[in-house]
This record gives C-alpha cells, structure tokens and sequence, in this order.
DNA sequence: GCTCCTGGAATGAACGATCGTTCTAATCGC
DNA sequence: GCGATTAGAACGATCGTTCATTCCAGGAGC
C-alpha cells in the first residue's frame, strides 16, 4: 500500500494534541492546563504546540472546529437521509443521546466550550453551525405543517430544550441508567409540544 | 429609626465586593479577573477581601450562595401560594423570565456558574436547591393526575428545558424581543409536552 | 552513489508578566 | 486600649510565550 496519507491518527501531531486537550480540559479545565501539561501528556514539545497551533487558545478553537464540524456532518446527513420533520429531528436527538454515551467528553466539551471563559469569539453553540442546521428542519416541518405555526426560535428551543436538559442530567451524573432507557419518552415529550395535532 | 443593620448595603464591603464581581465575572469570566481588579473595581482592598472571604473562590461560593438562596426564596413563595403543578411551574417559567431581563448578568451566573471551571465542589444547577424544588412540585402535579404518569427527570427536563434554552438564546443576544413577548408560546408548548390531557 | 544544501518541524531552557496570597503596620469603633 | 478591620507593598510560584538550536527528509549537483 502506498500510504498516501502518512499521517496515521497516532502520529500525527495535531491529532495527538487534540486527543489530549479534550481529556485534560474536560477533567480539569482549559485554565487549570497548561501547555506544560498538554506538552507532557501528549509528548509533543512544547515548541511543536506553538508551530502547529499558535497559541493555547487556538487549541481550544481547533478542537472545537474539528468536533463541530463532525457534528455537523452528521446531522447534514440525516437532513439528506430522513424525508419528514419529525423522522429528523428524531434521529438528531436519538444521535445526540448516542454521542453522550460513547463519548461524553465530546458532549460536553460542545455543550459548554462557547461559553466557559475561552473561545472568547466564538458564537454560542445555539447559532452555530450543527444548531443552524437543526433550526432548518424545524422551519420546513412547520412550513410542511407538521409543526404548529409559531416562532421558530420558540419551537426549536421547545423541541431540542428537553433532550439537552436531559443529556445535561446524564454528563452531570445524575441519570445512572443509560440515555438510551429514556429515549422514547423524551421524544414523546419533545414532539408533543410542537407537533400539529 | 434605630438603624440596627449599619451595614446598608452601599457600605457594606461584602455586598460591595458581590455586586462588583458579578459584573466582572459575567464580562471577563473568573479566571481574567484578578484579585486586584476586583480591589481596584471594588475599592475595597486586597487584605480586606481576604479577611471576609478566605480566598478568590470564596468569594465566587458567596455569590453564588446568595443568588442561589433569592431563587430559592422566590420558588418557595410561589410553592406557598399557587395550590396546582401548572400554576406553581408556570409561575416558576415567568419568574426566570422576569429575572432574565431585570438581572440578565444574576440568571447568566447562576446558569452557567457549575459548568465554568471554578466551584469545583459544587454540584451541577439541575441538582441544587432551586432546581430541587421545582422537581417536586412536578412529582406533586403527576401524583394529582395534571401530568402524565413517566420519570421525574424527564417531566421536569421537559417542561423547564425549552424555557431554559430560550432564556439562554435571549442571553446570548440571538432574541431581540424582550422575553415577556415569548413568555405564553414558550409555556404553551412547555406543558404540552407533560400535561395528562 | 555520495555530498551538500535547504527549509519545515521539533526541542526545551529561559524570560517577563502576572497571579493568588501573605504579612506587617495603620486605623477604626467602642 | 483592644480586637476587628483595612491597607497595600512584597513574595514566590506559575503561566503563556519566545527563540536559538538541532533534527531530518529529500532534491541538486557532480
């Protein structure tokens, strides 16, 4: 094989980094690293961090752009993959229950990065881009009618507010069953308070 | 009159020091204000911030404490005199709509102060004491039949989530309207999605 | 085939800035 | 006159960042 693309996850630098930025910043906080830290855990030196990212904080934005972008490529898909509203919203739910389980870090690493104290430039996660795309479903289920007409910041707060409070409960540590088990109820909720009928 | 609380509250240094470090916190965040910048904004000085409160972190507990017990005395009150879940709960929605836009930088703290990386104790705002009262009230309206029979983390997450994310849209500047104008829609859908009938 | 050259990548000791905290002396209220 | 409170200069620790240096892969010239 010719190995085109010779950088294998395990040695390429920068995933090295981002591999160890979102353990060490979920467990302990982006001031409470520091690129000493980073340097030592992941075993790129220091100097490295500085060619490849800037700064500590362009890090925290590649990290960021990097699971947001991932994020978005899955709900593009099941925008492309599910015809009606409802069948959309209810696999990005049903994706973003999946996601907290097998990697809560990632979870929460989106739910909270724009608005813990770094990423200061940043738009908060309800306008960017996994959220916009969201926000469009919403829009053509009500224009579809399978949705109530309203405002459609309230409608989207209202179908996608539950689920994440849900999810926030789970990273919390408050919910001990899986978020599977809570499924189909949570989406019975979320849907009744805007569906048509 | 006898004046027995001499410390009114433009001379009190504690209640000085709070007033100024919510403003500071909620613009920079509470690793870019130091200690001396809450000296200098406070004018209270350096030896007398750590006479009354130990420590930097002691005085974000502080705050914390006394915002987190005047939500709490409010959700009491409202416990005391509405006698049904829907009213308690809908009252409880107005009240954080009310706050949001009379102390927008009070309801920014208190919803996000858990996940900045200070308060490491504390525990997560979903299981402190406002939060705690409000879920039983919610297990009070599935007892009398006005909310459907299912788990309590899902009812409460449900009908308080969609409120929550709008009061986090209308802080992040996405909503123009004041929230007052979303208040009946949000609600209407907010139990929707947990009412019995 | 061998040497030399070149430029991107990696290194880590060192630097200045700034942070939270301490401490001693002064001041206040009674 | 005495304990509680205030004052702010000073300290050691640690942080993010820099930079002179080394490493290394591969193309050019012969």
């Amino acid at each position: 094989m010719k190995s085109a693309n010779t950088a294998r996850r395990a040695d390429d630098p920068r995933q090295l980094v981002l591999d160890t930025v979102l353990a060490l910043f979920s467990e302990r906080g982006y001031f409470a690293t520091s690129v000493q830290d980073i340097s030592r855990e992941s075993g790129v030196s220091v100097g490295s961090l500085y060619h490849h990212f800037g700064d500590k904080a362009g890090i925290a934005r590649a990290l960021y752009q990097t699971l947001s972008d991932r994020m978005s490529a899955r709900i593009s898909w099941i925008g492309a993959h599910r015809k009606t509203a409802h069948d959309q919203c209810r696999d990005i739910v049903r994706t973003l229950f999946d996601m907290t389980e097998s990697e809560p870090l990632v979870m929460d690493f989106m739910l909270y990065a724009k608005h813990r104290d770094f990423l200061p430039e940043e738009k908060p996660i309800c306008s960017s881009k996994p959220f916009e795309l969201a926000r469009a479903m919403v829009a053509a289920g009500m224009v579809s009618g399978e949705i109530r007409p309203m405002d459609l910041n309230v409608a989207t707060s209202s179908l996608f507010g539950g689920p994440i409070r849900i999810i926030v409960s789970r990273l919390d540590g408050i919910l001990q069953a899986p978020l599977t088990h809570y499924f189909d109820e949570v989406w019975d909720c979320a849907w009744r308070s805007v569906a048509a009928r």
